[in-house]
DNA sequence: TTCTAAAATTGAGTCAATTCTGTTTTTATG
DNA sequence: CATAAAAACAGAATTGACTCAATTTTAGAA
């Protein structure tokens, strides 16, 4: 079935993606121009808005291919957790924070973020907040895990924890790249230290 | 000392506030036109960018008439705190989400905080980042006294539950502004039940 | 192969934020 | 009071994201 237009199509898509990765990185995302990406990916610039809805979800693309890798890289801490409740947290959202900036800039996320919250009802806006959504279920499956590893406390609220626990942990990250100056240690330290907290409350 | 420049200046000041303000709430942020500003305000468009570097400002000096507020009130839990640590968090933090639409629509919010994730160095970026700062300060007050007043354990690092307890509420807002249907009270309980975990390990 | 409808592409045009430059108003000074 | 420097103002010009009507390309039927 896959026909002509079908493959031009997706060669398309890459090679917006591809264009617009590239200059975001090169001149940031205000100053990538739409006509810039339309040339370089050789498409004209009602193409991309034929593919994109905005320049926002062209970002979103990317963004997306960021989370799913890590996403997928934390299953291996929720199957097989350190067996220490800190460290087993630590770990993850360790998988989670060095990979942040592989794909994105500071200023890559720090724009993705502000779209997500400016449209929450756009594309990306709603597939923001489902990747976050994502991230916060594999926090609370890891206590789960725990849970049944005798690890956690039977009677915590692992729903309640799994929320709190992402939501500090994403608006230190937050924090993070809004300063450029911030550095990936420092804030694995000041999750960590804030983790403790909660470890001590919940540890059997 | 008081000139007739210091004067226009602090009335044109003003009048660009009250219009934008009324703009904003009427037609929405992207709705209001810097031209129909001008116009209500009664000054050029030239004069309102001669006093605010971008539409964004403007919005941001209303927000920080709400935020300051908010600081205010909350400073008499703070002096005064009931006397459970469950209640005195709810307490706060209920006079915190309670006040929030009095100035702003969730609306008005979402640009609000998308811009200060954009522009986090811009005057509003700045002003915005240091209005959180302050209601983590006045959480962690809220712990400290509750500490003196022997109702939270003293080796508790007051700091980092503060900033936790912060981050968790923020989080939480921001999902809250989100989303057009989400209610106050929904708001309120779900932020309750995160903390419940956190004052069972707190608690003396 | 030829033709037609549907799908996709194109780029000139629109709209609104921001910038720029010349003009007006205020202040300070003699 | 005059007057020159400084500050503030006005609004036309610029810029860049996004739209839309006209054109081109593809798929499939005859």
């Amino acid at each position: 079935m896959s026909g002509l237009r079908a493959r031009q199509k997706a060669d398309r898509h890459r090679r917006i993606i591809e264009a617009a990765a590239e200059l975001f990185r090169e001149a940031g995302y205000e100053g990538a121009k739409i006509e810039a990406i339309a040339a370089q990916a050789e498409v004209s610039v009602g193409t991309i808005y034929n593919y994109y809805e905005n320049k926002g979800d062209i970002l979103g693309a990317i963004v997306s291919l960021e989370v799913n890798e890590v996403l997928n890289a934390g299953q291996g801490v929720v199957a097989r957790p350190p067996a220490n409740v800190g460290d087993a947290l630590d770990t993850l959202i360790g998988i989670y924070i060095e990979h942040s900036l592989h794909y994105l800039s500071k200023e890559m996320w720090r724009q993705a973020m502000a779209i997500s919250t400016q449209l929450p009802d756009s594309p990306f806006g709603q597939a923001y907040t489902a990747l976050d959504r994502a991230l916060t279920e594999q926090i609370r499956a890891l206590i789960s895990r725990l849970q049944a590893l005798a690890l956690v406390r039977q009677d915590i609220d692992g729903a309640a924890l799994g929320e709190l626990i992402f939501n500090n942990m994403n608006m230190m990250f937050i924090e993070f790249v809004k300063r450029d100056a911030a550095k990936i240690p420092e804030l694995r330290a000041a999750v960590r230290r804030q983790n403790r907290i909660l470890v001590a409350a919940i540890a059997v």
